[in-house]
DNA sequence: TTTAATCCCTAGTTGTTTACTAAGAAATCA
DNA sequence: TGATTTCTTAGTAAACAACTAGGGATTAAA
């Protein structure tokens, strides 16, 4: 039940994009050095990114990616479902038709737990966007608490 | 962020000690049977879960194993933080003392919404217990459902 | 027009984890 | 004594995670 370097890494560099919003394309070696990525891993996280509609890029020399839209307006979970997939316990849970994948699969009494499972995670996913991380990160530096952003593990 | 077949099988095979809650010591040939698991491998997922208090065993002929308390008092989040670890999204919001581990993991902006994450799945998990999925089953066969736990994966 | 910077894409690699299988020792009932 | 069952450990094949590597395409600036 963990989350991998994928959407833990890519929300980190989706969180620095942010605070970079409305300042033109922010290259990912910027990103890659500020939040300790490898450059070519990172290339391979933004992309799904992109291709999701997540941020958008500039080519060639003083390129670079900046957030498709305002801060409040991508959520955490769009970012980790678009990295992760389904934030779900199971695939039962998330694969529909699933005749030939889990016979009795709308009646079993472990799905619906995973269900709920799956339902609490994407509601607190979805309702967390970059503005809120933005705010939150703002606030403790107000407060003189030296706030970073971590290697979450 | 998927559970492990651990958690999966052992759930069921939980539930399945479950329904026959009272009845005496209960051999994991017949669990395996019944839930379409392998003996072996479910003798290795059987025993951190006596190891932690939610089955006891009675050896030889004729043994088995059984819930050590009524159904009622068995979480299902006791029985999936036994077999995955604890039900968080990643190991900083777990681990203390994580000088060491994440230097400033308690300023950071992501580590507060993996906490959100691990509490609401923590809060789900920890409300439901192996009663609440007998009721659930046996109101299904009522209504002339037939109500089986399923391959979910 | 060349150069450097950057995005973009794919393939390969290494280590870890998962999901078992296998096998044998210890205990207990008939 | 023999069958049944728990208990424990070791091994293994396949999948997955977390990268590394390298090269092509695009563009701004010198």
């Amino acid at each position: 039940m963990k989350l991998s370097t994928r959407g833990r890494y890519g929300l980190k560099a989706m969180f620095d994009l942010a605070l970079y919003y409305g300042e033109g394309p922010i290259s990912l070696t910027n990103i890659a050095e500020r939040q300790a990525i490898s450059v070519n891993y990172l290339e391979q996280l933004i992309s799904p990114l992109r291709k999701a509609g997540l941020v958008e890029s500039v080519r060639g020399a003083q390129g670079g990616y900046m957030l498709s839209r305002a801060p409040g307006a991508i959520t955490v979970g769009s970012i980790l479902t678009t990295l992760e997939g389904p934030l779900a316990p199971t695939d039962c849970v998330v694969i529909d038709g699933g005749e030939d994948f889990c016979d009795h699969s709308q009646y079993c009494v472990t799905k619906v737990i995973y269900e709920k499972i799956y339902e609490s995670i994407t509601s607190v996913v979805n309702s967390i966007t970059l503005q809120h991380m933005i705010d939150d990160y703002e606030n403790n530096q107000d407060s003189m608490i030296v706030h970073t952003i971590c290697e979450c593990k």
